[in-house]
DNA sequence: TGTCCACTGGAAGGGAGGGCTT
DNA sequence: AAGCCCTCCCTTCCAGTGGACA
């Protein structure tokens, strides 16, 4: 009991932390430091709102950590609180389509932030539509829909057809009005959008620049200011901070954190200081989890293919095609005495463990030896291994296998 | 120069599992 | 309970395709 209580006591008086909170990804900060110049003109976009008139659709385009999706939502919830003492009617509503993956879960979530009541599955996406209608057509508001990382829900079946009802949706309301901000980091996306929807959501496009190391330091720096407590960070750290973030995904998100779990690793060890030594603690984290995470979610079979590919590359240092893996997968489903999935399938788990950068794959033509998927580990061996020997159905499977990381562990 | 391998990737569809409305 | 509809994982079918080899 005492334990406990100690833990809880010293979570009080943190000696690292000010606010942890300041630096979580949803943080919309007070400030957001060189990005100035996008936030007024989104703000100038959108501004026509608080008179009850319907603002430009926006259609924003910037790579991943670039503070798109800070700037919308620190633009809107500014024009909601406006709005408040103004005694105009406006109301943001904020979905990330990549998260609400289906066209379904998309207008589900509208549909909730709007006060109509959506049941998680059951109804076509043509009834929710429906009851979206009836909950704002008299409402007299100005709705605000982003619509992040729009690229998922273009590229889904009927994402496409969604999309267009959105834009078409004020023609059946009455005293409300919709605009909608569509938000990307993909430029293709724009090639594959139905033109009707393009033109319609690209009324205004703006795009938004990388930040440089340098930019990215700033925002750090004005991220710990409110986050840790005074002289806690060493020197290094948020310069540390900012070139890794750079080299390995190169956004803000990725470098803030960095910074986060540095700060949580160094409490955790009773250090009174953050080193860079945490930083790089923080990286493999990061990873670690990551792996942990994605993995653990996977289907039966698309485990059974990892392992496969764990198997064949001799844990984690060869390659393999697409071939090798699909016999080796199907002597472990035989071992199992489980059916086993269809080539095409296998390919198909392929092209998405790519996807979620488990592995990496490269499409090679070997000429008289045909067209196949070269692939290989993209991520530690070792923690991929306990994430599938957490399943129980593969555990055994892993034995001949462990036994070659556990080796090369002693090495 | 053409052939032909070993796949890739698009498209459509199905059926199990689940939940809605009426 | 019947009748819909949705998602997820999968199948079937098929039209490509880059380049080593004959």
């Amino acid at each position: 009991m005492d334990i406990v209580r100690d833990v809880f006591a010293s979570a009080l008086r943190s000696r690292i932390f000010r606010d942890r909170e300041k630096l979580l990804p949803d943080y919309v900060p007070e400030s957001l430091p060189h990005r100035e110049n996008e936030i007024k003109k989104v703000a100038s976009i959108l501004a026509p709102a608080l008179r009850g008139e319907k603002p430009s659709n926006i259609f924003i385009y910037g790579l991943t950590g670039t503070g798109k999706t800070a700037v919308v939502r620190y633009v809107l919830s500014r024009l909601e609180a406006t709005a408040r003492e103004a005694g105009s009617r406006v109301k943001g509503v904020y979905v990330n389509t990549r998260y609400r993956d289906t066209p379904y879960r998309v207008i589900a979530d509208i549909g909730e932030a709007v006060g109509a009541r959506i049941p998680f599955t059951g109804l076509s996406v043509g009834e929710v539509f429906g009851r979206i209608i009836k909950a704002i057509a008299n409402t007299s508001t100005i709705y605000i829909v982003v619509l992040d990382e729009i690229d998922f829900l273009a590229r889904k079946r009927g994402g496409d057809d969604v999309l267009y009802k959105l834009t078409r949706i004020n023609s059946e309301l009455g005293t409300s009005r919709v605009a909608l901000v569509g938000v990307t980091n993909s430029a293709d996306l724009v090639e594959s959008l139905d033109p009707r929807v393009k033109s319609s959501l690209g009324e205004v496009e703006l795009v938004f620049p990388p930040y440089n190391a340098e930019q990215l330091r700033d925002i750090l720096e004005a991220r710990a200011r409110e986050a840790f407590r005074p002289g806690v960070l060493e020197e290094e750290v948020i310069p540390l901070c900012a070139a890794l973030a750079a080299r390995e995904h190169g956004d803000a998100r990725r470098a803030l954190d960095l910074l986060r779990v540095a700060g949580e690793i160094a409490e955790r060890m009773g250090a009174s200081r953050v080193t860079r030594d945490h930083v790089y603690m923080a990286r493999d984290e990061i990873e670690r989890d990551r792996v942990m995470d994605v993995v653990r979610t996977l289907p039966l079979h698309s485990k059974l293919v990892l392992t496969a590919i764990l198997i064949v590359t001799g844990g984690g240092t060869g390659y393999a095609t697409t071939g090798e893996i699909y016999e080796r997968y199907k002597a472990l489903t035989l071992k199992l005495g489980i059916e086993t999935v269809t080539l095409r399938r296998v390919s198909g788990i392929l092209a998405e463990l790519d996807m979620l950068g488990v592995i990496t794959g490269r499409v090679v033509s070997r000429g008289r030896y045909g067209k196949t998927r070269v692939v290989e580990l993209a991520v530690d061996p070792k923690t991929l291994y306990k994430a599938l020997a957490e399943d129980i159905t593969i555990g055994d499977l892993l034995e001949e296998i462990g036994a070659v990381l556990g080796k090369r562990n002693s090495v």
